[in-house]
DNA sequence: CCCATTTCATTTAACCTTAAACTATTTAAT
DNA sequence: ATTAAATAGTTTAAGGTTAAATGAAATGGG
């Protein structure tokens, strides 16, 4: 068939790219992360406030189904968000097992100002690619990333 | 220079880009997760135990190196391993300060297992690109790990 | 209506992860 | 040789992360 051969060819070639993949993830992490942390919000808790911004109030479910995460891990990092005064928790009145996430003022403008140094920061951490190549990668993670939640 | 217009799309690309990696990278772990926590090892102990494999005896520092991760964070993880009989420290007779870490025979019979069985799963994750799409997506993400250079 | 099932959120245990402070050792400058 | 600085590893505190078990509310079939 002539399969075998070429298949052990995309075998490496998979192993490889996993591997660059995790750590470009890992390097521009690192490379924004000052720009968040400055603001005593950790990146977790940055995800979910820049969700909140741009897309209003939702649900745990929802956020935890856009972020990929766990329950049980929206649950811990919502309660340090409203224990820090930067989020609500409202029953919603349709579902009572519900609970809607709304940013409060001082969250609202807290992630104002942290989502800009934000961008910056990420594209210093781009720099290395053009448009061109930056709209590749978008595209190929978008179809590797497929396959769960695919909003 | 007209780069402000350009300047405005590439910003939005990156954004893009990065989300698009972000869950690319989780929906990866997710799926190969399985085919690594059935033995009772976690993905990190699994990164460890694979580098042990590849690259054979090596000293926490370099083992944080390798896995872009804090030297706390790989004394616990090998803490774990050397408690569960998979591993073992080594004092670095040219350096005291320093330990070599090297696999027991139960670890390297467990990690040879494991490795076949995970790079299975990750052929799976990639199923959705292409043999040429695999070798972009490592070349972009190499450029992007390592901040300028790359091939 | 009643009960089984499903769903949203929470809790818990175990581990991962980081930054910062610390110990022990090595290296380098005087 | 002495001492200051750098380095390898450890500890601690705070938070992130998951799976699994639980509670509470909604849903659906009889």
């Amino acid at each position: 068939m002539g399969t075998q051969y070429s298949g052990d060819y995309k075998r490496v070639a998979i192993l490889d790219a996993w591997i660059k993949l995790s750590r470009a993830g890992i390097t521009v992490t690192q490379k924004i992360r000052p720009s968040v942390e400055k603001s005593n919000l950790t990146m977790a808790q940055f995800g979910v406030l820049e969700m909140l911004l741009h897309l209003g109030p939702l649900s745990q479910k929802v956020i935890g189904l856009k972020i990929l995460r766990s329950p049980g891990n929206v649950v811990m990092v919502i309660d340090n968000l409203v224990r820090d005064g930067l989020v609500r928790r409202n029953v919603n009145p349709h579902d009572r097992r519900s609970h809607i996430v709304e940013l409060l003022p001082i969250g609202r403008s807290l992630i104002e100002k942290v989502f800009e140094k934000h961008v910056q920061a990420l594209e210093q951490a781009f720099e290395a690619l053009n448009s061109a190549e930056v709209r590749v990668l978008g595209r190929l993670c978008k179809k590797l990333g497929l396959g769960i939640d695919a909003t």
